[in-house]
DNA sequence: CCTGAAAATAGAACCGC
DNA sequence: GCGGTTCTATTTTCAGG
């Protein structure tokens, strides 16, 4: 991993549907050498995958929050959790509460409605997002 | 917006990098009639980038963590985390506390080091990852 | 939204360093 | 190992209907 795939990997980072050969262009390569260095760096895992980021607001879920639990039992509190079509994220932390989970929903009455069914899973307590200065910034990848 | 836009979407937020003819022959569509919806949602902002999603280990970085923090001056706080590399994530949130960071670094050293930064600007409360069940669902897009 | 043709791209095979 | 060249199949793009 050198610097020829860090520039890559900023270029595909930014814009994941840029052309392999636009990456060549931009970093005086042959399209078949940056091909075969992004596929290493596929098969490697390095990129995990490439996305398409929607607007939440645009798709009709408007609130986001973060939820801490203290879940007593973990396997069917994460399970209950996969199973939610407004979990993004998952994850077990140390401290007081056990999960914290990101929530992205429609509105507050189903933010509640989710709240409620978390409670059963353990005491929680709910941060309701105001505003998102930025989200998935990327990772940092200096020269 | 329709069933056609959202089959579109899904196969987008699944694979950034899936042909748009490809696409087409999924959806029984042909390429141009494809793009030009792609296109659209594009400039209505639905689809807000493509971006290649890396393993954060692999990039070296290997410690996650969540900080919350009383911040006293919301402001100088905010751009302080837009300059670090290592916040991924920065929310104003309801509750006792100010804002929520999610922090993305090498090691529990750089960690601390960051949380050090961070307690000059206000009370903070850190929550290590131990473990990520699942990060970035994408945003479920019922038939 | 489709067709059809031109331009651009991706991917494989092969060569040289 | 690494990248370059060539070549072909595929994809994208734009015309016009």
């Amino acid at each position: 991993m050198d610097q020829i795939d860090l520039k890559i990997l900023r270029l595909l980072q930014e814009n994941a549907r840029i052309p392999i050969s636009e990456i060549g262009r931009l970093i005086n390569m042959t399209g078949p050498a940056v091909n075969e260095r992004v596929k290493r760096l596929e098969e490697k895992g390095v990129i995990r995958s490439y996305r398409a980021i929607l607007s939440p607001a645009k798709m009709g879920k408007a609130v986001s929050a973060f939820i801490l639990i203290q879940a007593e039992r973990c396997e069917t509190f994460a399970e209950f959790c996969g199973q939610s079509p407004d979990v993004e994220e998952l994850h077990q932390i140390s401290g007081q509460y056990n999960f914290l989970v990101k929530v992205v929903t429609e509105s507050m009455e189903s933010l509640e409605r989710f709240r409620l069914a978390c409670s059963k899973h353990g005491f929680t307590q709910t941060m309701t997002v105001l505003s998102t200065s930025f989200d998935s910034k990327g990772i940092a990848l200096e020269k």
